[in-house]
RNA sequence: GCCCCGUUCGUCUAGCCAGGCCUAGGACACAAGGUUUUCAUCCUUGCGACAGGGGUUCGAAUCCCCUACGGGGUGCCA
């Protein structure tokens, strides 16, 4: 397993794909981090690789334990298991930069012995190799030195070969004694197999950096792979998405219990499509059609309604056994149902809403009036309804009419109301959206006669009778 | 400033690598109709794009160049 390279140890991995996810536990998880885990693992699961999850916890200040538990909370969420890291160990560990100061000595000492490195100013600097020259730097309102350097190329799976030159030296070891980000990247991307580095378009820059660095090593570059940003919603501002625009955190879709399969399946889309027009997709769909090559190359913008609309997708296919509970949570969190409440009542009434919700989130108001009567009216709707000069002497006729049913079903009630309707000549349409409206206090939702027959005969009646006592008034 | 990456409907995208099958396909959103019956569902239809300009070619969304625009980087941040 290893082998010695440079004097140094390296370990050695079959032909195996070996792809990392190196976040640094900040805090919240932003979308895009949380995209790049995906990619990183649905490339691992398609090619039967092995997924690493190295912390990137140099900055001591940032990186607390509970944004850690809140990191690996939100990757366990999203179902994305690692094969080595964290929790789980793995023979290339400690997979904590913090934990691997020695291996950065190891490989600083041979940059050193092989003249790649210098101090100054307190920081030790690698040495790039070329002719050295001043000049005057615009950006930086000075002279710097700079260096002849040949190009080096980056094989991009997404981009093609990118070509690029660095002509500055660059931190390696910061005065404080801290290494730096390409520095630990490059070595632990070394000492840890990495096969294909897949990761977003901003660090395209920072690559020619790091295979530097390789070169200094003497060790092959990793495949590359630089995804796309995810940019703001053009209504929204300008460039890529912050952690402070609204749904770049995943902790927003957990809180609002959106269905983790759907944050994956929408998040999967952007940058990325699968080729025959099927966009709603499991987990397992999602792995079997995954390819690095077909990856967007520009930006994405995140569209919330899209997000929205995949989730209520999936929440249609949902089974019972695993749409009822966090159904019955969102109701019981809103204080609707309790350990009381009749849960053959409570199923149907959830039933007959699943096909309609597009999250949990909307189930407490839209289903409100199932399991209260005091269930608030939309003004828009009773306007509109009851300005109509029949409206009292409709809800009057149907109160008898459905009082006196046997049987108090969809299929008597629509008869019901029908013979009603014969009888008065006037079309069935002049009592369902009062009925609609008397029993909810709102102009949409369920299948109307279902809706009457869970909600039951008291509940209709009375609700009914409270309406037209209102109207008479 | 310099470097790198990009640019197909409002948005996500298919097509581009291997030029003709593209009067450019799908999805979201929006609009209009329909579902004797509401609706946030469902169905139908509509709206709507190859950034611009030059080449190459019998033929270009597809290849090349330029311009414009967008994104990223240019840190002893990651």
């Amino acid at each position: 397993m290893i082998r010695e390279a440079f004097g140094l140890t390296v370990p050695r991995f079959m032909s195996q794909v070996r792809v990392r996810f190196a976040p640094s536990p900040t805090g919240s998880t932003h979308i895009g981090t949380a995209r790049t885990a995906l990619f990183n693992w649905l490339y691992a699961r398609k090619t039967g690789g092995k997924l690493v999850l190295r912390i990137e916890d140099t900055d001591k200040e940032r990186n607390t334990d509970a944004a850690l538990q809140e990191l690996l909370n939100g990757l366990k969420w999203l179902g994305l298991n690692w094969d080595e890291g964290p929790e789980v160990g793995g023979e290339v560990g400690p997979y904590f930069q913090s934990q691997r100061g020695d291996i950065y000595q190891e490989y600083l000492q041979k940059l050193k012995d092989a003249g790649r490195a210098y101090e100054k100013d307190g920081a030790i600097f690698f040495k790039l190799e070329g002719e050295r020259y001043t000049e005057y730097d615009d950006y930086h309102k000075a002279d710097v030195e700079k260096v002849k350097t040949q190009p080096v190329v980056i094989e991009d799976i997404i981009r093609g070969n990118v070509t690029r030159r660095e002509e500055r030296d660059f931190v390696i070891v910061r005065s404080n004694g801290d290494p730096s980000f390409h520095f630990v990247n490059v070595v632990d991307d070394i000492t840890m197999g990495i096969t294909h580095v897949l990761r977003g378009e901003d660090h395209l820059p920072n690559t020619s950096k790091h295979v530097e660095l390789f070169k200094a090593f003497g060790v092959k570059p990793p495949v590359y792979a630089h995804m796309a940003m995810i940019l703001k919603d053009p209504k929204v501002g300008k460039g890529k998405m912050s952690k402070r625009d609204k749904g770049a955190l995943i902790e927003e879709y957990q809180n609002r219990d959106f269905l983790p399969e759907a944050v994956v399946n929408f998040i999967a889309l952007l940058g990325w499509s699968p080729k025959d027009d099927q966009e709603v997709l499991s987990i397992d769909e999602l792995i079997e059609r995954f390819d690095l090559k077909d990856l967007q190359k520009a930006g994405a913008r995140f569209d919330e309604k899209k997000m929205s609309h995949i989730n209520f997708e999936h929440m249609k296919r949902l089974p019972a056994d695993k749409y009822l509970p966090p159904a019955i949570s969102a109701l019981s969190k809103a204080g609707l149902v309790d350990d009381s409440t009749d849960q053959d009542y409570l199923k149907r009434v959830l039933e007959l809403c699943q096909q309609k919700i597009d999250s949990f989130e909307a189930l407490p108001s839209f289903s409100a009036y199932f399991f209260s009567d005091d269930y608030t009216v939309d003004p828009k709707t009773e306007k509109k309804l009851l300005k109509r000069a029949d409206a009292a002497e409709r809800i009057q006729e149907a109160i008898p009419a459905l009082e006196g049913l046997e049987t108090f079903d969809a299929a008597s009630i629509e008869t019901a109301i029908q013979a009603l309707a014969d009888e008065k000549e006037l079309k069935i349409f002049a009592w369902f959206p009062l009925l609609r409206f008397a029993v909810s206090g709102v102009g949409g939702g369920p299948d109307l006669l279902p809706m009457l027959e869970t909600l039951g005969r008291d509940r209709v009646v009375s609700r009914l009778k409270k309406l037209a006592a209102s109207l008479n008034a």
